[in-house]
DNA sequence: CTGAAAGCGCTTACAG
DNA sequence: CTGAAAGCGCTTACAG
C-alpha cells in the first residue's frame, strides 16, 4: 500500500519568487509588520476570537500590503483542517457526473474550499481506495457520488469526518444523504408516454443492482399499474446505463419480435444507444417510435432529433452536496433538498399513431 | 483575494479514529517501533540516501505492522513538496477534457501524486487565479490544458515551479509544451472527403483566436490547395466549437445558397449540431450531405448517423502530459510525443453523389 | 550510514 | 482582548 515512490530528488533549485506577489510573505512577517503577535493574526485570519479594532486594522493593512495569502498546507497540518474536500465520483469524465462536480467546485469555492476529485471506477474496493487516500491528504469532508461503496462503510467513515452521500437515502451520525426522486422522474416519463396514447412501452432498464435503477423500473411499473395495463416483463430490456447496452437493449427487443410503439431507456446514455439501434434497423424516431430518455444530459439537445427527457439538475445536485458539506463542516443539520423531478418534452416523443409497418 | 471565510469553528470534536488503520500512525511511532530515528526512516521513505540493511528491514516491517501511510499535508510543509499537481482545465465537464483528466488521474496515481483540478472557465483572468489558488496550495507542478493565458505567463510560471502545457508550441526553461497536430488532422479530414469525390465542401471552423481553430482552418485550405481547388470563403462559417454554433453555422449556410455536399466541422461538439440543423433542414446524412468531425469524442460512436472524425486520444494526451510533469519533477527533459492523428471513418461520410434536390 | 536539532507556516490551549 | 510557547508530522542540512 505505502508504495515508495521511485521519484528522485525533487528539483529544489528552483529560483525563488523575488516578486511580491504572495506565495512567500509569511504569517511571521505579517505580525511583524502590524506590530502585534502571530497569535493575533492567526485570529483574525480564522474569525476565532475577538480583536481590537485597532490592532485588526494595522492586520488589514499589512496583510494588503504584503499581498499575503496563508498557507492551507501550513494551515492543515496545524489547525487540523485543509479546506479541500474530498469527491469521489466514479469517472471524472463521465457525461452524467461532470455536471455535478462542476457544481461542486462552484460552490465550494465561493467559501475557500477547494475540491479534490478521485475516481472510484464503478468498483467498491476503487473507491474504498479513494477515501484512504483523501483521508492520508486531510481533507475536511468526503462528497461521494453514488457509490458503490456500503450504506455501513459509509456509516464508518461519517465518524471520522462529514460525509455527504448523493444517490441515496440513509441516516447516520455526520453524514447526509442528498437523494434525486428516480421513482417519480421514471412515473412521471411512463405518464407521459402513455398519455400521448402509447400502450405498448418498452423500458429499458439500467443496472438493477444499482439504486437509481430499481427506483426507475419501479416508477415505469407504477405508472403502468396507474393506468390500468399490465407490467409485461418481455418488453424490459435490463441495460447497464451504458449507451453499447441500450443498443444492445433494443436490437434484442426488435429480435423477441414483441410489439412496441414506445421506448423509455432508464438514463440518456442507454436512449442515444437505443436511438442508434433504432436507427439501424429503420425505425423513425418518433415517426415510428417514440423514445424517452433519463437525465437530461446536455447532448439531448443536440440529439437528433432532440430527445424528451426527465430532467436531472446534475449541477445543482453537486451544489447542493457541497452546500450541506459546508453545513456539516460548521455544525449546522443540512436543510438542502433536491428539486422535484420534471419533464423535457422535445422531439423524440409523439402521439401514438398504430404502425403502417409490423 | 484573501477573503477570511464566514465559516465558523469547525468541529473537531469528532472521534479520532481509535483503529489501527493508519491515518493517526505517525513517522515517529515507526521510528520507535523500529528502533531507529526518524531521519532515517524519512531517508526510507523518500529514497533519499542509502541505509543499511537491516535498519531497512525493521523499518519495513514497522511500517506494514503499524500500517503507516505518511501524511502528504506535512511532508508538503516540511519538504516543500505535496505530491500534488494543479491541473487548470476549462471546464471540468466538458466532453473534451474530461478524457484528458482522466488520463492525468490516471498516469499520476501511480506515482503517488494526486491531481488538483481548477476549471479556467474559458477566460485568462479566471485562469490567472487558478493558478494562485494552485500556487498557494504548493502544487508541485502545474498542468495548463489549452489555456488562453499568454505564452509570457506560462513562461513566468515556469520560473516558478515545472509546467507542462497543452494545446501550443512553446519552449521555456521549466516548461513543456504538448502539442497535437491539429493541422494534419484537418488536413486528412478534408483529404478523406476530397477522395470521395465532394468539390464544395463546406468549412465550420472553430474560434479562429484559438490556435486549434487556426491550425485547423489552415489543414482545410492546405488540403484544398493539393487537390488544385480554390479556398472559397463563402463556404467558410465560423463558429466557437459549441453545439450551437454548430446548428446556427448550418443554418446560415443553407440561407446563404451556397451548394455544398459534404461539411467538415472544427471539432465534433460542432459537427453534432450541424448534424441537427441538417436534419432540421430535412436533409440526410450521409445520403444528401457527407458530414466529418474532429476530436472523436465518446459520443461520436453513438451519434446518428455514427461520425466520421479525426481521432483525438484525449486521454492519452492527459497521460502524456502527467509524464512529461513527472520527467520534469526529477529533473530529466520531457520526452513524450504525441501520437500523429488518424481519421476514423464511420457512416457520415460517403461517396459524394449528383444531388437529387437543390 | 545515522542522529540530534532546527525548521516548514500556521493554530491553539494556556495564561494573563 | 492578547502573548509566549508548544506542537502539527515531516524533511534536511549539519555533524559525526
Amino acid at each position: 500500500m505505502a508504495n515508495s515512490q521511485t521519484v528522485k530528488a525533487p528539483v529544489r533549485a528552483r529560483r525563488r519568487a523575488a516578486d511580491g506577489l504572495g506565495s512567500k510573505v509569511t504569517l511571521d512577517m505579517v505580525s511583524a509588520a502590524a506590530g502585534v503577535s502571530p497569535s493575533t493574526v492567526s485570529r483574525i485570519l480564522n474569525g476565532t476570537a475577538v480583536v481590537s479594532d485597532d490592532k485588526r486594522k494595522a492586520v488589514d493593512r499589512a496583510i494588503a500590503d504584503l499581498g499575503f495569502v496563508p498557507n492551507p498546507v501550513a494551515r492543515g497540518l496545524a489547525g487540523g483542517r485543509t479546506l479541500s474536500i474530498g469527491v469521489v465520483t466514479q469517472a471524472i469524465d463521465s457525461p452524467f457526473y461532470g455536471g455535478a462536480l462542476r457544481g461542486i467546485e462552484d460552490r465550494l469555492s465561493v467559501a475557500g474550499y477547494s475540491p479534490l476529485f478521485v475516481s472510484g471506477q464503478w468498483s467498491a474496493t476503487h473507491e474504498a481506495r479513494c477515501i484512504d487516500t483523501l483521508r492520508s491528504r486531510r481533507v475536511d469532508g468526503i462528497i461521494v457520488l453514488t457509490g458503490r461503496l456500503s450504506d455501513s462503510a459509509l456509516a464508518a467513515t461519517a465518524q471520522e469526518l462529514p460525509v455527504v452521500v448523493t444517490g441515496r437515502t440513509l441516516k447516520a451520525p455526520g453524514l447526509y444523504a442528498l437523494d434525486f426522486d428516480n421513482f417519480e422522474g421514471a412515473r412521471l416519463a411512463t405518464h407521459h408516454l402513455l398519455s400521448l396514447g402509447h400502450r405498448r412501452i418498452a423500458f429499458v432498464s439500467g443496472d438493477l443492482k444499482h439504486p437509481d435503477g430499481k427506483e426507475r423500473l419501479r416508477g415505469y411499473r407504477s405508472a403502468l399499474e396507474a393506468a390500468g395495463l399490465k407490467y409485461e416483463p418481455g418488453l424490459v430490456m435490463p441495460g447497464n446505463f451504458t449507451e453499447a447496452s441500450g443498443l444492445a437493449a433494443v436490437e434484442r427487443l426488435i429480435d423477441s419480435r414483441e410489439s412496441f410503439s414506445a421506448i423509455f431507456a432508464a438514463n440518456d446514455q442507454m436512449a442515444f444507444g437505443a436511438g442508434l439501434g433504432l436507427h439501424r434497423r429503420r425505425m423513425r424516431v418518433p415517426e415510428d417510435v417514440s423514445l424517452v430518455g433519463f437525465d437530461d444530459l446536455a447532448a439531448a439537445v443536440y440529439a437528433i432529433p432532440p430527445l424528451t427527457s426527465v430532467h436531472h439538475p446534475v449541477q445543482e445536485l453537486g451544489q447542493l452536496a457541497a452546500a450541506a458539506m459546508l453545513q456539516l463542516l460548521t455544525g449546522e443539520t443540512p436543510t438542502v433538498e433536491m428539486p422535484v423531478p420534471r419533464l423535457v418534452v422535445r422531439e423524440s416523443s409523439r402521439e401514438y399513431r398504430p404502425a403502417r409497418r409490423r
